[in-house]
DNA sequence: AGTGGGCATGTAAGCGCTTACATCAACCAG
DNA sequence: CTGGTTGATGTAAGCGCTTACATGCCCACT
């Protein structure tokens, strides 16, 4: 009989650390050595190893090393869901930085979730920081929960004790948005969306305000809808039925303008001639619908990346901002508005 | 001094299974049955232990459980970006499944990596198995890699020794689309996109050259073109110029479709009019413009379900499957086809 | 030749869990 | 009473890594 040999088509596994060693003729210290680099280990031992592995197909576990070195690379997410650009440019951005930092990022969508405590709880056990959206999807109590078990940080959503925010503005692009359609000569201007829905919104329904009290106009009460493209179909009926007056609308997002305008539309209205309106996000649409969107566009992405960026800063144990950060954001005006 | 009593605000950690048990005043492997249920336990033993949890702030070390039961009740998915909605609802079905069966998703986008290779095998080590996309962004050669480390399937890719894969159906569908394109009468119909990035529009190539023969007719070689909105808009362009002649388009996917659409139409051009434009995936706004896009859909939240489930039943030791698993599609006729 | 200092490698002690097995008390039948 | 059950809990052996420390070797000096 001939020496034993490893069949190259074995799916792998089985293999340890020892077992390596073992082929390689060395000790688990040296494998472990040469697997991690930057130790100093003889040429020819790194061959005989690097060769052992090979043969082997040794993959390594995460979680015993997770545990010799008592931190897990990886850092967890927690979002309403996927529908729509916003989160997922918003997972890209923290993936892609999160990358960068070789840390890995497990998900959770608190959509599929029946048990979203105790999915979070589960989360807790296998990352070392998490980002969390502020969002009424995601109640505080969640929040509340995780942040005594990891460093936390919500975005766009609010700072609290033992919890960073990271935000794009929303107060101030959306008072100059509201005040670029009050210039435009509207006057019965409605806010759609939900305030209470999370601080994003919030916000933003405080700009609708200020603009204006800025011009010693009195602002209508918001139309409370939630920002889907149901809910917008469903308002645009209400408003076909004379159930609302206005001659433009604010919308809390462009998943709204859009289904509002388009159903306005297909019913012969006139937009913006007869009715302007305005969304929040500069999704995809937003740019091949006719007349353009105007709406506001935020760094989503760099939303992400910085929250991923202050998940790793956090691990590291830099300490805790004691403010929210806030990015920039930015209007663009299209022809939904009334501009030409 | 009072007896020393752990404050409530204290970030939690450092607590252990052998602090809780010792301040239940039980050993370990109670409190390790407590937490885990479905063990006995006399109810006031469980009472104390879940008191302690509390009060340390206990939070399990998921890494060392692992370790124990060796596994990670992880999966992986690797997708090569998220920029428009097919990956996202993919990622949204597959992390939907994977919660119902309790495994945690952890996510790799193959576009915010330098060292893709570097990145799967680090997954390797920390998931028990992995999904890929089969795309053009994801070589051949990772696949591999990964297929002797962990059990894999592919989305929308092809299977092979050791790879099962799962798709939505392409050809027949293409087919079909292709056929309806040409009852309309049209005769030089174009098909836009690169066959070569991948199956799934391999397939769809396919389709498409058998509409043609079926009729008799020779279809016209393919114009290769990466299938983004970028890339759309510059075809459109060389159609304006007259590099091309066409009475139809038949794009690899929206993105393609609506931005030549609109391209063509901003510079006067009607459509279906002059041109029929079909793309492939029923995109938010296919639906949104004017004429209405027809187009494909393909159940993509169900596909990444499915390829989690394949996931976890081959974890589970179930046999792979021999053939590659494929989900119907749905042809959704608009207007920009030529119908009314 | 003797000695000290690097360098390369080995030894072994954890990391925090799970779980098979051992123990022990309480109880019941004979 | 005693021995066998049963139910509740404890004991301890890993799981596969990392890493501080110990060891041993080779070589340059004196």
């Amino acid at each position: 009989m001939a020496k034993q040999q490893a069949s190259p088509e074995v799916k792998a596994s089985g293999a340890t650390i020892y077992s390596v060693a073992e082929r390689a003729g060395v000790s688990i210290a040296t494998v472990s050595r040469v697997l991690k680099g930057g130790a100093v280990v003889a040429e020819t031992t790194r061959q005989k190893v690097l060769t052992a592995v090979d043969e082997l197909g040794y993959v390594p576990l995460g979680a015993a090393r997770s545990l010799a070195v008592r931190h897990h690379e990886a850092h967890g997410l927690v979002l309403p869901e996927l529908a729509g650009p916003y989160y997922a440019e918003l997972l890209m951005g923290f993936e892609a930085r999160a990358a960068e930092l070789a840390q890995s990022v497990v998900l959770v969508l608190a959509g599929s979730r029946t048990d979203l405590p105790a999915a979070v709880r589960q989360l807790a056990t296998r990352v070392d920081a998490i980002a969390v959206l502020g969002s009424s999807a995601i109640p505080d109590s969640v929040v509340r929960l995780l942040r005594d078990m990891k460093p936390v940080v919500v975005i766009a959503g609010e700072a609290g004790v033992g919890v960073e925010a990271v935000a794009a503005e929303n107060l101030e692009s959306a008072r100059e948005l509201a005040g670029h359609v009050l210039d435009h000569g509207r006057r019965r201007v409605l806010f759609v969306g939900d305030p209470d829905s999370g601080p994003d919104h919030r916000d933003r329904h405080a700009g609708f305000v200020a603009a204006h009290r800025d011009r010693g106009l009195e602002p209508a009460d918001p139309v409370r809808v939630a920002p889907s493209e149901a809910d917008g179909t469903a308002f645009a009926r209400r408003l076909l039925r004379g159930e609302h007056e206005a001659d433009a609308l604010m919308c809390a997002n462009d998943e709204l303008a859009l289904s509002i305008m388009t159903t306005l539309q297909d019913a012969g209205r006139d937009v913006p001639g007869d009715l302007a309106v305005v969304g929040w996000d500069d999704v995809m649409t937003a740019r091949y619908v006719r007349p353009g969107l105007t709406t506001v566009r935020q760094p989503v992405q760099e939303l992400g990346a910085l929250a991923a960026n202050r998940l790793h800063e956090l691990v590291s144990g830099e300490p805790p901002l004691g403010h929210a950060q806030t990015l920039p954001t930015q209007l663009v005006v299209r022809s939904s508005c009334g501009c030409t």
